[in-house]
DNA sequence: TTAAGTGCAAATATTTTGCTGTCAC
DNA sequence: GTGACAGCAAAATATTTGCACTTAA
């Protein structure tokens, strides 16, 4: 039976430790609050949602837990095309690469699974002889909504 | 007659002329900068070749005018999967989207154009009903070289 | 016990803004 | 002549670093 696409929640804490790094209260905070975020976030919205469930948490700490989790490749960093200022946005890194669709209007944030992209990143693999780590595919525009709108 | 890939210089002014603003000194100098940049550049780069034309160009000027051309789609602005610190770097806007990969080991920025991401966009466009206006596909990993001598 | 991790303060880096004076058209 | 633009100073934003103290293993 295959597990459901949402994993039971610790799955980066259980990451880091195998990987034997030290879990401690301000990390196990940091990680649940990546790891069950119904939104892209930035570090301070992360420290700030850190804070409510533990106010002894410092921004510093933040940044060097996610600058962990992004060398070990366990998050993945976005900029959402710069719409709001030089913020950077964290999410678990998904099973399958998917494109970030970002509304210029209305600045909602849409994700998309594509196999023309994985076959994609399959050609620059091989006709680059590149070996792929990690991809970023950000596409500005309008969506939906906001095109039907414009055009009224 | 086709023309050639490699505009004339130049170009960029027009453009802007076109669209009816003003041609300063300044802009002249920056956007000659961007326009025959031979990699990419960010911010700072760019005021200092332009100091070496006219010392008398502010970082202000260099950051207002990229804004400008970035707001009429005439640069593309990347960030080359962060691997320089927070930079910014420009090119102009190609006549064909290209996708950048970046080699995480010795920082080389290689360019790869494909019929798979024109297709992919399309999709895009056709599947998520989004219009698209500004793509960024930046791809961390390791080049050729790299691959090599990291397995020997 | 002890090396890894945290907090605080300060530094650094990048970009933006307010305002006054200048120049392209 | 006039409104768009440039320069300077200062602010805002985002992130990193040094160092002493704390804690997980």
């Amino acid at each position: 039976m295959p597990l459901p696409q949402t994993e039971a929640p610790g799955r980066l804490q259980a990451e880091l430790m195998s990987r034997g790094l030290r879990m401690t209260r301000q990390r196990r905070i940091i990680l649940s609050v990546v790891e069950t975020a119904k939104q892209h976030l930035d570090a301070s919205q992360i420290l700030r949602k850190a804070r409510k469930l533990d106010s002894q948490v410092d921004r510093v700490t933040v940044y060097r837990t996610l600058s962990l989790l992004k060398r070990h490749g366990l998050i993945d960093e976005l900029d959402l095309m710069h719409m709001q200022g030089e913020k950077h946005f964290y999410e678990r890194r998904p099973q399958r690469d998917h494109i970030h669709m970002a509304c210029l209007r209305c600045g909602k944030i849409s994700e998309f699974e594509s196999n023309l992209f994985d076959r994609l990143k399959g050609q620059i693999q091989r006709d680059c002889q590149f070996h792929i780590v990690v991809t970023r595919l950000e596409v500005g525009g309008y969506c939906a909504q906001c095109r039907t709108a414009s055009a009224a």
